[in-house]
DNA sequence: CCTATTTCAGAATAAATATTCCAAAATAGG
DNA sequence: CCTATTTTGGAATATTTATTCTGAAATAGG
């Protein structure tokens, strides 16, 4: 029995996400957050909470969609080790074609955020445990099927694999060459076998 | 024929560089920068100029000191590829050390300031060029003793090497284990044979 | 010992910041 | 149509910010 709200809140959110992706936390003014979200400053805080919070949600939602497109991008392909090709090959397009170079906001929120803010650590971590979990099963599907030869566990590799992903991340922000990041995956490849 | 400075300019830089890196470029104000290099406001800008001037004044000392403690570090091994062994180990044991997690400052520019810097940017593809360039050399060195028996091009293997060390300085931050690191760099070690 | 010049200490400033407040607008249920 | 309740717009507030200014202190060279 009140007044509606004149927002959607996951489109509120996707601007705060996005505005949050490409300049960080603290390079982000609360003016910024009110521009890219398309509503007032009033809703904002009582929908969201305060900026901190709302990092922490648009931190989250990031993660969410992420995971998602991930195992969509895997879902149909069938060879498992082309399963991880396929993960590195759409991060590194990504970190190619992006007009605003923003690189992977979970990556940025661990270089900006860690160690000091607890919240943050528990969502990275979160996300690290979920990307391995997803990475470990692929490969050991893969040494079951044969098509991953490395003898190396599973686990083992998997963190090698994300230590890459990791590391492409970083090169994509510097003015990299696509054979530079492709020659990187093709090694990383050559260790899975 | 005028009053002297009381500080030395070199402590004073190494102050600014220890709180830019800890905390970041945004993060870090100007009165922090007054409290950790232990000088006046108006010594701090008539020395170092504006917080941004010294901001690269700091991260080009850090790639200073980087790159002599890395040349350093290896000058008295013989064996190539356990100079990369030593590399990538001394890396890590940072990583796990360091009480504060501070991580590597130039990834911490990377992630914070690029695109959009152009002063930052050109220090850290500096960096990035110099430290590929050792890379290359020492992969190449070690090809030609037989003690690297990859036969991809020094230049990939490079690259290869370079992605791993930006991986490990973001999974250092994230509760790592010690035993996932060190996977890591048996991993890389493997693919040089 | 002067004095020209630089450094220093901290107050002053002006802009940006995150957050709160208040009154007007909207609306769901009676 | 009321009215209780929520949302909204934007002004207000109180910090914090980077930078500049002013005048006193120090000192090297004459």
């Amino acid at each position: 029995m009140a007044r509606n709200k004149e927002f959607i809140k996951e489109k509120a959110l996707e601007g705060a996400m996005n505005t949050f992706w490409k300049k960080g936390y603290h390079d982000t003014s609360m003016q910024d957050l009110v521009d890219s979200m398309g509503i007032n400053r009033a809703s904002l805080y009582d929908t969201f909470g305060d900026k901190h919070h709302l990092y922490l949600q648009s931190l989250e939602s990031y993660r969410d969609i992420n995971q998602c497109t991930l195992r969509q991008l895997i879902e149909n392909e069938t060879i498992s080790s082309e399963k991880i090709r396929k993960i590195l090959t759409h991060l590194v397009t990504e970190s190619l074609t992006d007009s605003e170079n923003k690189g992977c906001f979970m990556t940025n929120a661990t270089l900006e955020m860690l160690p000091h803010d607890e919240d943050v650590v528990n969502v990275v971590c979160d996300n690290l445990i979920n990307m391995k979990s997803l990475l470990t099963e692929i490969i050991k599907e893969g040494q079951a099927k044969g098509e991953i030869q490395n003898p190396a566990s599973p686990e083992s590799l998997a963190d090698f694999v994300q230590c890459n992903l990791g590391g492409l991340r970083i090169l994509g922000k510097a003015r990299p060459t696509t054979q530079q990041l492709f020659g990187i995956i093709d090694m990383v490849m050559m260790v899975l076998r």
